[in-house]
RNA sequence: GCCAGUGUAGCUCAGAGGUAGAGCAGCGGUUUCGUAAACCGCAGGUCGUCGGUUCGACUCCGACCGCUGGCUCCA
């Protein structure tokens, strides 16, 4: 058994030492499920009155007892009657048991404490080293939102204590790196009750980082066979019908106004267009493949409860773009995004991904044929690639199967990355076709794909990733030049207008502050150079360069500072 | 949407059944300074919104809105 497991394990008696807790202070509690999960454990119940956050320490020390009393787990195997008789007063271990497909069943033991439990288990609670309960929340029973919401408490558990302290200052580190701290302290971005919740208003310094991405992510698609489109915001309901969307996915969708008689709506997806578009041709195979690309705002329904700063929205842009190929022409257009998406990783600085191929859900739209040969060309792109992936069995979407990439930031948080997905749906309700050589019409492959995902989400996570410290060149401001004395400005405007004509984002901090105020804040802004400037610079055409991490680099010749800079930008380091 | 928590000045936060307080930011002034916060003064708030209880509500109650952590879902 690993390290891994034995924690899991640990965990997994943790969420037992918890129930037998809660159990002591709550008789009546009814019990959900308890398991062990990243870093900790979890277990559900079902109290006489709503927990609150004061509740956690007690439980906490009824747990510390328990664990010192040193308990052993014991297991047994007895038959479902007998079990249904144990937990006559608990309804959903009932249910669990009911649900369980063999006549036996396991039950773990500890103390005066008895669950349903497949067990493993560490052999006595003293085993349980070092844990601590995190939060309260509520959660559906099974997850299914028509059934009653239970408590869960959320809690933590380690080896050691000193792991567990880590594990506790990399918590106070990320709650540092969040976006939405980072993106008020750097100005970056906001969200207004008066426009509404999920709706971002860009500020010049998240618009400028957002702005370098969107132009790299131009260049870049240009260079590699993209057309660039748009496509309107709005249009007639009609178009949504005809795609399916107003049927599968009107909860999404913002409700429809109305205009001269007819409806329409803000658009959910960018697809509709990029199709239109193809079809305002008739197309030969030899035009073919197609690749549509746009940065496209689209707008969704999301409900309340799930709006996170700029990771999950309302509005949002989807770097969005839709191959239309023939089914001969599908694995080279996949190698060509999955390159993409590795250059567009690698350059933000992503090393830790993990690859998913998604296949066949239960409910699919296309011939199983079709399903064979677009997932064995999905898996071969991967294969050729040499690119480590896991299958998704039955995780693809019902218009085709899918690849995903999540992305683990500098503190290990995973994010929604690239996606790859191939549609069968779409071409055959818009009859989307081109000639082939044989004379003949034939529906094309559709390949819908994100290389960022959305620039908002994308953004959260290179804030996160970063910790605001962006690379030079997304930096919002590059350099700022620091004067010592109101006379010294005059020196510092010239830096200014110097670098600014190499293409460095430079500003001047005029104010009459001292010099140490206006270090402290260019510093706690993360503005990679500072240059400060008094007598002896504006004599020698020099600056006295700090810069963000601390380090002093001293007086150093503006020309090298120059290079040193441009050099920083260049190499996007 | 549901469960729990929460909402006081632009920001970070304190306070509290008898009509609000600090630091920073802002404004005015003094200071012109050598590597992470100079000093003095001024101004700033229908205490999220609406309704109820009360002689009196920012404080208690209710509804709504926003935010936070989850459930569910996803770019």
């Amino acid at each position: 058994m690993g390290p891994e497991e034995t924690l899991s394990k640990m965990r997994h008696s943790a969420a037992h030492v918890m129930a037998q807790a809660v159990q002591s202070l709550f008789p009546e509690v009814k019990f959900g499920i308890g398991p062990a999960i990243k870093d900790g454990f979890y277990y559900d119940f079902d109290l006489p009155r709503p927990l609150k956050p004061e509740d956690l320490p007690v439980i906490e020390d009824r747990m510390r007892e328990i664990i010192d009393d040193n308990l052993p787990f014991t297991s047994e195997e007895i038959n479902k009657e007998t079990a249904q008789q144990l937990f006559a007063a608990q309804p959903y271990k009932l249910e669990l048991i009911d649900d369980l497909p063999d006549s036996s069943v396991t039950i773990y033991k500890q103390g005066d404490f008895t669950d349903l439990c497949r067990g493993p288990h560490v052999s006595s609670t003293g085993e349980i080293k070092a844990l601590k309960l995190t939060h309260i929340a509520g959660a559906y029973w099974r997850g299914d939102e028509k059934r009653p919401m239970l408590q869960r408490i959320y809690g933590v558990a380690f080896g050691s204590q000193t792991e567990l302290e880590n594990y506790l200052a990399r918590q106070v580190e990320a709650t540092k790196r969040d976006h939405r701290k980072l993106g008020k302290e750097l100005d970056l971005y906001s969200i207004h009750e008066e426009v509404g919740a999920g709706l971002i208003c860009w500020h010049p310094k998240g618009a400028l980082v957002r702005q370098v991405i969107e132009d790299l992510w131009r260049r870049e698609h240009i260079s590699r066979g993209y057309n660039i489109v748009y496509t309107p915001h709005v249009a007639k309901i009609d178009l949504w019908k005809t795609s399916g969307h107003w049927d599968f996915y009107r909860d999404y969708l913002y409700p429809p106004m109305e205009l001269e008689e007819q409806q329409y709506i803000v658009k959910p997806m960018n697809c509709l267009g990029h199709i239109l578009i193809f079809k305002s041709h008739l197309r030969s195979y030899r035009d073919l493949p197609l690749r549509y690309a746009e940065l496209g705002t689209v707008y969704r329904y999301e409900r309340a409860g799930v709006l996170h700063g700029l990771a999950r929205v309302r509005g949002f842009t989807q770097d969005d773009a839709h191959i239309f190929c023939r089914p001969d022409q599908l694995e080279e257009e996949v190698i060509g995004v999955v390159r993409l998406a590795q250059f567009m990783m690698s350059t933000f600085g992503f090393s830790d991904y993990e690859v998913l191929l998604s296949t066949r859900p239960e409910k699919y739209t296309g011939s199983t044929q079709m399903w064979k040969q677009a997932t064995d060309s999905l898996e071969s792109v991967l294969q050729k690639l040499k690119l480590p992936y896991n299958i998704d069995p039955g995780e693809g979407v019902f218009y085709g199967p899918k690849i995903d990439i999540k992305l683990r930031d500098a503190l290990g948080h995973a994010w929604q990355g690239p996606t790859i997905q191939v549609d069968f749906n779409l071409p055959q309700r818009f009859n989307v076709c081109y000639v082939g050589d044989d004379g003949l019409e034939h529906n094309v492959i559709m390949v819908h794909r994100t290389v960022l995902g959305s620039m908002e989400r994308f953004l959260a996570c290179l804030i996160e990733h970063y910790g605001g410290a962006f690379p030079v060149w997304l930096a919002p401001i590059q350099a700022i030049i620091i004067p010592i004395a109101d006379r010294h400005s005059d020196y510092a405007q010239q830096i200014v207008v110097q670098f600014r004509e190499e293409g460095i984002r430079t500003e001047v901090d005029n104010r009459s502050e001292r010099m140490n105020l206006k270090i402290r804040e260019a510093q706690l802004q993360k503005i990679p150079y500072m240059l400060i400037v008094g007598d002896k610079e504006a004599t020698s055409s020099s600056a006295s360069l700090r810069l963000r991490d601390g380090s002093n680099i001293g007086l150093e010749d503006l020309l090298q500072i120059k290079t040193r800079i441009a050099t920083a930008i260049q190499s996007k380091a």
